[in-house]
Formats: structure tokens, sequence, C-alpha cells
DNA sequence: ATTCAGGCTTTTG
DNA sequence: GCAAAAGCCTGAA
């Protein structure tokens, strides 16, 4: 594969989402509209994330092309209704460990160990973490 | 406009 | 490995 590779960015294929227009009658503000993209970004990232493997909230943010906006990852995650399609739980921090507080945290193990996930003590496996590839 | 808290990350000690 | 501090960015009050 003649990939080149610059500084220490990996092999990373970031999906291409078109803008939406403008919605009619509905005015938005230039940044409501670009943090309404993120999410769509956002959501798109997560639902690729494999079975079996957890992504950090920086790599979604990195992969999204905002690799400062890890935090908004979370606050995008925690908006999901209940019954999102939406792998959330596959999304740790980058200690990989749950994030979550209060009964959360044991939901989201739950769901991981579902997808045979293995953790050490608190900590998920390193093998575990989803490298995102080229295709 | 300002302040604060949030499913974060990285650096230091 | 853990705790504290500092960055960073957004949404809500």
């Amino acid at each position: 594969m003649g990939v080149k590779k610059k500084s220490s960015n990996q092999n990373i294929k970031i999906p291409r989402l078109r803008l939406r227009t403008q919605s009619e009658g509905t005015r938005v503000t230039n940044q409501a509209e670009r943090s309404a993209d993120m999410q769509q970004r956002i959501w798109q990232t997560v639902a690729m994330i494999p079975t079996g493997k957890v992504a950090t909230y920086g790599q979604i943010a990195s992969l999204i092309g905002f690799p400062a906006h890890s935090r908004f990852v979370g606050t995008t995650l925690r908006q999901l209704p209940k019954h999102t399609k939406l792998p959330w739980f596959r999304v740790v921090n980058s200690s990989l460990r749950i994030s979550l507080r209060g009964g959360g945290e044991k939901l989201q193990r739950h769901l991981l160990e579902a997808d045979n996930i293995t953790f050490i003590g608190e900590r998920i496996a390193k093998a575990h973490k989803w490298e995102a590839t080229a295709s």
C-alpha cells in the first residue's frame, strides 16, 4: 500500500456528509447548524464501531475532524433517546474506562460484556480498542 | 454577557 | 497507577 503517512496522522477514513440545506421557515444560526452537523457526524461515526470494539471520546472527535471536542461527543451521546439504536455504550474515556456515573455505569458494562468485551478490573482490555482503518 | 457543569484529555508530580 | 491541575468547547442558567 503506497500510502504516505504524514506526521502522526493515521490512515483514517473520515466519513463525508453532505451539509444539509437550511430548513424552510426556520432560521438557524451558523453555530447551531454547525453543531447539528457535528452531531450527525458523531452519530455516523459511533454507528460504525464494530461489535466487540470500543472507541474513545477523543477518538470520535478526531475522526469527525474536531479533535478538541471530546466533551461534546459525550454531551451528544448523553442526549440520545433511551431507545436509540446507536451503540453509545461502545464509547469510553481515554483510559478505556467507563465514564458514566450513577446507574449508567452498570448498564454500559453489561452491554459491553454482552458484546463479548473483556474487562480487566474496571478497565477494558486494550485489544478491544477500535482502530479505524481506511477501507 | 458571565458563570458553571459536563459520559473528556493530557500533563505533572 | 493515581490525583490534581490546566486546557478545551458547548449548552444551559
